[in-house]
DNA sequence: TCCTTGTTTTTTATGGATAAGAGACATCGA
DNA sequence: TCGATGTCTCTTATCCATAAAAAACAAGGA
């Protein structure tokens, strides 16, 4: 049975949205609401029927009164406004990232099934999904190997990275002056200059503006693969810091000037510049990761030293 | 409930091997026959029992001498000894390079369920796994999205191709000659002039040559990311060709003539050489697929301008 | 004539069931 | 002792069921 997670997701954003407005004032209409919580008008429906019947909100003449801002103990559990699919992925990153498992360590679907708790339809599903991370892949035969967070898989995946990054910005940097993007980048560049500006608070905020930036430079010249491509590093990236917080904001700060120079040298059309700033930032990158891989996560056993 | 396809095609394989062994003689052991076969003990034995309830083979003293070659009859259609996965892929790549689906047409799993007649999950799962191959697309919120084998596809492909290839060719050609992968280049060197020697015949034979020969090129650095994007181009070019024989002779011999300048190049260790027989094979290759594209397969429609 | 809301139909997420197939263990004859 | 067969257990492929969500449709009021 499919679970109710958007409903109770939805539930407790429209509480924010109470109490956003003052008692007696009228939410917008149901196709409005659906469409800024992101849900569709059916779950709306559900859950304004049920604020009806909390008293929070009262239905009348086609309005949707705030009657009181008292939600206390009406939020669900953040546990449970996640799908089954994103809470696997997040248990089994866990479980990854924590060392738990040794590179090369067989898993099977029913096993999985049984640790994480969720059905073998939907572990099956997560691992197909998953296996084009590289980081398990489907033996022949039945099955699965999981292959580790190591060096390896990070450098295989700096390497193509690079490759990658490097032909887009070339190729940005070719692009007519009239293109959009020019008009784009010049706003993301006035974005890493509030955000340096304001690193001490804000430095957070980083990882969204660093992937807008480098899919901005990707997309100049489209390459479904490429993009793909990018929708790892991402998840990589995502999860790497998310267990790994150490100097954040310091490596942020840095990441932005990179960017900056990175930025600027697009400009300037000069082909050694672009390809010397695209360098020196992914270099930097990669060490970084890489730093960060060594002292932090990786317990012994989970370096290997490729295959 | 799992099918039986697996004991179906151990079956009929079986069938074979009996006509391959004259009436009296034993076949080897279980072990023996469930390695030589691809497949478990259990499903041997079903097949055993089935053929001895048959009467084509007697179980004496553990042997099993084989009692006839009459096995008119009962033979199980091929189509059941391919799995719903398979067939579904099968299925779908057909429906695809006929030029049924327009590209951009949204899919349902639902509609395909009942279009391929297998069920929801199968399909689903098949999408997922398809998905990296970058003609399908998972809409957010839902759906997916039809990408077309088109020639922007081919393109992209070819694109990453290149810079793959012309990568590894390269790391290749720097690697000692000691290693064993030079042997190999050797063996499969040899196995081209075999087959440019009866090609008359054997120019089928090809594209699994091909296949060995890229992938010994790409393996001499390894990276699972490169070493994955191979599937893609192993895929596409399979399907696609089996739709498309017009001048395959021509086309394979060809081909091996470049492999020869590129294995050849890859030996002279000089690395402007093999940059040249990289690129004049892929160019070639590239030259080939789309000309067969707008030929043939493409009707009007199914060609799109990138996106 | 449109936006809103009420209602119905379709699709998707997710778990469950089950026979097929794989693998592990036990036994036995040379 | 060891490979072969017999037996038992566990895993996987595959379909089905069902509630939740989404989408499509219908009707009503400014």
């Amino acid at each position: 049975m499919k679970s109710d997670t958007v409903y109770k997701r939805t539930f407790n954003q429209m509480l924010d949205l109470i109490q956003d407005h003052p008692v007696g004032a009228a939410l917008p209409s149901e196709t409005v609401l659906a469409s800024e919580l992101g849900a569709s008008r059916t779950t709306i429906r559900k859950v304004i029927d049920e604020l009806c019947a909390a008293g929070l909100l009262r239905f009348e003449a086609r309005r949707r009164i705030v009657l009181s801002h008292d939600c206390g103990g009406l939020y669900h559990p953040v546990v449970e406004t996640v799908s089954a699919s994103d809470r696997l992925e997040k248990l089994f990153m866990e479980w990854m990232l924590r060392g738990d498992a040794k590179p090369g360590t067989a898993i099977n679907e029913a096993e999985m099934a049984r640790r994480f708790g969720i059905s073998t339809t939907g572990i099956r599903e997560f691992l197909n999904r998953f296996s084009r991370f590289g980081l398990v892949e489907r033996r022949p035969g039945s099955g699965w190997v999981f292959k580790g967070f190591s060096e390896s898989f990070a450098s295989e995946l700096f390497e193509i990275r690079e490759m990658f990054e490097l032909r887009s910005a070339l190729a940005f940097c070719r692009l007519p002056r009239e293109e959009a993007c020019w008009k784009k980048l010049g706003q993301i560049e006035q974005e890493h200059h509030a955000l340096l500006a304001d690193i001490e608070t804000r430095f957070h905020d980083f990882s969204d503006l660093d992937d807008r930036f480098h899919r901005l430079v990707i997309h100049g010249a489209p390459n479904r693969f490429i993009e793909d491509f990018y929708d790892i590093i991402t998840f990589v990236f995502h999860y790497h810091y998310q267990w790994n917080k150490k100097s954040e904001k310091q490596r942020n700060r840095t990441a932005i000037v990179e960017h900056l120079r990175y930025i600027e040298a697009l400009r300037s059309g000069d082909e050694a510049t672009v390809d010397a700033a695209c360098r020196a930032h992914l270099k930097s990158a990669r060490l970084t990761l890489f730093q960060s891989m060594i002292n932090e996560t990786a317990p012994a056993g989970t370096k290997d030293n490729g295959a």
